[in-house]
DNA sequence: TCAATAGTTCAATACTAGTGAACTATTGAA
DNA sequence: TTCAATAGTTCACTAGTATTGAACTATTGA
């Protein structure tokens, strides 16, 4: 059995949010979650198709690690959501200014 | 001669800032350069002293070819200078709204 | 000319990212 | 029940990046 590991609101770090979305494919990732603003399957939120899902799993974690997303099973599937209450209480406007950054 | 690579306003990029802020140490820099409001020689901006001469170095090197910082030369000490101006143009309020975060 | 100062560059080691292959868990059909 | 398909994860490998001591460069001042 596969266990997520979620950092508590209190436990997210800036650095790790940074660092997380310092990634253009994962940056991509949450910009499809939050256009969906729903849960999503990872390859529902894969930024391109011929990623490897090694690759994907990988960016998942990072992201899933670093507190921005919250990883639930669903079935066959993983569903994703955006952890942007917590985000946004720990760091008002961040995630809000990121995503409306060009590029 | 040492020559020091600056990208250009256009050539700045959101992975690049946010990479090179996802770092404690450096986010430590650029918050003491915010403070200080002005020219700092690399020594004065170290976020620690015990730190080695040559990560120092390496630091504000990411920060330079991110586009955070600009050097120059004056005498036997390198100048570093927040780009402010470069970096709000290009992603509006984003390091106002980073620096504010807490930790 | 020589020592001190401020950084950079180099080389070595240690850590981190990307990926194919193998694995696990769930579902649905025969 | 059994078996194949689906969705991800984990492992092992390779390649790139960070940290640091040592050696180097450039400037200043005695």
């Amino acid at each position: 059995m596969v266990q997520f590991v979620h950092p508590s609101r209190e436990e997210i770090t800036l650095a790790g949010v940074l660092g997380a979305l310092a990634d253009p494919m994962r940056l991509r990732i949450v910009k499809s979650l939050v256009a969906q603003n729903a849960c999503m399957s990872c390859t529902e939120a894969a930024p391109c198709p011929e990623m490897a899902k090694s690759t994907l799993s990988n960016h998942f974690r990072i992201l899933r690690e670093a507190g921005l997303i919250r990883t639930s099973k669903q079935g066959v599937q993983h569903r994703n959501v955006l952890r942007e209450e917590d985000i946004n209480a720990r760091f008002p406007k961040l995630l809000k200014t990121i995503l409306s950054c060009p590029e």
